[in-house]
DNA sequence: TTTTCATATAAAATTATTATAATATCTTTA
DNA sequence: TAAAGATATTATAATAATTTTATATGAAAA
């Protein structure tokens, strides 16, 4: 009937984490859809066409370029046109210490 | 009109991470709804019951119920029941890690 | 200057998620 | 065993995300 102890915990003051949860979990949004997270990491190998994206992580030209506009509002990839082809880049470094991190979590 | 060099990339390959973006992304999708993030905050701390994480996220008895089943079918968080009071906690030791890194890339 | 290729936009259709309301279950206590 | 408190379930309503289809734009090549 008595209370357990608490769990050892994380080893961080959760507070910070907890007034942003909003900004966070809008990011985490992003990567939440297997597409999208696809897309980021191809990003990370370097920047790539639309076109080129499309063909490594088989998403249709309209949804690519829907994801592609979306993220780029979020501001986490940025691009640049040269001639027909418009190159994408990620532009939120935050993204890669994020992908880093997954990889070292999820990937070990 | 060339072709610009690749971006430096991570420091990692990642073709782990894009074999596992569908794994990874249901993770993540947890993670992407803020109340949901801040539960996870809470449960970080050490465990809690039903009733206190309705109070400390202000979510509905209702949508705490709903979420808190979700989790747990996602293996991510685990309960015991004491009396009336049912305790929950997190079961997935990435998560923990995850949250680490969420911390140290967006509270510094 | 028409055609073609790469990309973007818009609208509609489909599907998924979230929130809400009502009710049920289980435990404890009077 | 009836009442009260804690939690769960179900159904539905409301909203949001995704996919698909069609069309548009803008640059290059024929």
């Amino acid at each position: 009937m008595k209370k357990q102890r608490k769990n050892s915990n994380a080893g961080f003051s959760v507070g910070d984490l907890k007034r942003r949860c909003e900004d966070v979990s809008a990011i985490l949004k992003v990567l939440s859809h297997p597409q999208r997270l696809m897309i980021l990491c191809s990003l990370i190998e370097g920047e790539k066409t639309v076109g080129e994206l499309e063909k490594s992580c088989d998403v249709s030209q309209s949804a690519m370029s829907q994801f592609l506009k979306a993220m780029r509002l979020e501001g986490l990839i940025d691009f640049r046109r040269e001639g027909q082809f418009v190159y994408y880049r990620i532009a939120d470094e935050r993204l890669v210490e994020l992908m880093t991190a997954l990889h070292k979590i999820f990937c070990s």
